[in-house]
RNA sequence: GGCGGC
DNA sequence: GCCGCCAACATA
């Protein structure tokens, strides 16, 4: 794969393999205009997300199917049919390498690619899902026909269980060690002699998945492991840079490190609260950095959400004091707040370490004069409200969330607002000041890579290699 | 902010 | 005036 800049383009050399679905076996051979390698990824991304949302909220296997269409329709489409296949491939790839880090996101990764990939291949036709076995080149042995006589009355009786009749008698039949299958041995599907499932060739799909992931996963690790040896070493000095100017004037911490995720400092804070924060919590923070001070409502919301954000207590009471010490002076903070932030930690008294407010108790607080705790949608002027969400960059959606508001539904409008912010659906619904900012964090940690790569590919395009070159010879 | 102690 | 102690609860 090799980046080009905007304005060359050369058509997709084409391809000896006639399907749509591709098995991103290897990495791509092909050229990539520098403004499609980012949106190509969050497009994908999008898809990718959305399938997340849809697990995790337990859809069933046809909700799912339906889902992953529409997700792939809207998101993976192109002007030009021809460019869709590229687009695929591509966005598959960068997504990978944003993926591979750390073994949160490789899971991540995995899961909904492989999720995907499950329901295309479904959709592929007869000639084209053999193909793509053949790409695997599964090293199953079909049952032969001398086999197949002697177990055809077993296979006829589980076909039959599952209202799929034999045909005839050409039907395909593979041999295969039936832990590899557990998806068709658990909805007892197929007929089992001596560890072996015989999986019919309509069966095949689950064979072909479980390929596929396993084929991934250890590409993942793969690419991740030339990742941290060859660019953490090779490249550092050149990368660093970047990546730490990008951090503190753009979107956010260092993420390409891998830290540890979930552990906040100081330093990073307010571009974080700038980019992951919800409303209300923004809103407590920009009050307290013009005041230097918050009523005690505003100091429990707020100071409870930064320990879920990952604050430790040790930051928490350096940050709170810096603030406050210069309203009310420093020694009059350690009489008087300190105490407080400590057993909210979980360090006095005794010694509950106390879950962050939820939106509920949020929304039905009642802050009073010179309070600023609460939640905007609910407890803002209409005049307020709308600045606000315009200067969280919220857009013409602007309207649909008013909209919401004045029916009430706040955490509705908090998740449009949260959609419209971020360019991603968010299937589950916000209920939770930290679920938002997590949830934002793990689009973020995606955007901010991306924009590591682009950048980096821009720097440097004069040189004789880039990112996207060396993803090349991580992939394969 | 509430409760409580001197 | 000095001080201690409490509340919360999503969440895969
Ligand atoms: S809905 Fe929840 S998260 Fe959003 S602003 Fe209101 S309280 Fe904060």
């Amino acid at each position: 794969m090799e980046v080009i800049g905007p304005k060359k383009k050369t058509p997709f050399p084409s391809e000896s393999v006639s399907n749509t679905l591709p098995v991103y076996r290897s990495a791509p051979q092909l050229e990539v205009r520098l403004e499609d390698f980012e949106l190509y990824a969050i497009d994908r991304l999008r898809v990718l997300k959305g399938i997340s949302d849809g697990l995790s909220r337990g859809k069933k296997y046809q909700e799912m199917e339906r889902l992953v269409s529409e997700l792939w329709r809207k998101n993976m489409g192109h002007q030009n049919p021809s460019e869709m296949m590229n687009k695929d491939i591509i966005s598959h790839f960068v997504l990978r390498l944003v993926h591979c880090r750390t073994e949160d996101l490789r899971k991540w990764f995995l899961s909904n690619e492989t999720t995907l990939f499950r329901h295309r291949f479904k959709l592929e036709t007869l000639d084209a899902q053999r193909a793509i076995m053949a790409e695997f080149d599964l090293p199953y042995k079909a049952v032969n026909n001398a086999e197949f006589v002697s177990v055809k009355d077993n296979l006829s009786n589980v076909a039959r269980s599952i209202s799929q009749p034999l045909h005839s008698a050409e039907t395909i039949f593979f041999k295969v060690p039936f832990e590899e299958v557990p998806e068709l041995v658990a909805g007892r599907r197929v007929f089992i002699h001596k560890g072996y499932a015989y999986v019919a060739m309509n069966q095949v799909g689950s064979l072909v998945v479980t390929q596929f992931r396993s084929h991934l996963s250890k590409a993942l690790v793969l690419t991740n492991r030339k990742w941290t040896s060859t660019i953490r070493e090779q490249e550092k000095d050149r990368l660093t840079p970047i990546v730490e100017a990008l951090s503190t004037s753009y979107l956010g911490p260092d993420y390409s490190q891998s830290k540890e995720f979930s552990e906040i400092s100081i330093k990073d804070i307010d571009q974080v609260a700038n980019s992951s924060f919800p409303l209300c919590m923004r809103h407590l923070f920009e009050k307290l950095r013009e005041d230097h001070h918050l009523k005690h409502g505003g100091r429990m919301q707020l100071g409870l959400f930064l320990k879920g954000v990952g604050l430790r207590l040790e930051d928490a009471l350096a940050f709170w004091k810096a603030e406050f010490s210069r309203k009310v002076g420093a020694e009059r903070f350690d009489k008087e707040y300190a105490y407080s932030i400590r057993h909210n930690y979980g360090k006095e008294g005794k010694r509950t370490d106390y879950t962050p407010y939820s939106c509920q108790k949020i929304i039905s607080s009642t802050p009073g004069v010179g309070d600023h705790h609460g939640c905007p949608y609910r407890h803002f002027s209409e005049e307020n409200l709308r600045a606000a969400l315009c200067k969280m960059g919220v857009g013409d959606k602007i309207q649909e969330v008013m909209g919401k508001v004045r029916d009430r539904h706040y955490q509705l409008a908090c998740t449009l607002t949260f959609e419209a912010v971020h360019g991603t659906s968010c299937d589950a619904g916000i209920n939770h000041p930290n679920q938002y900012f997590t949830e934002s964090q793990k689009i973020m940690q995606s955007k901010v890579f991306l924009a590591v790569l682009v950048q980096d590919n821009n720097a440097i395009s004069t040189h004789v290699d880039n990112i996207a070159n060396y993803a090349v010879m991580w992939l394969l």
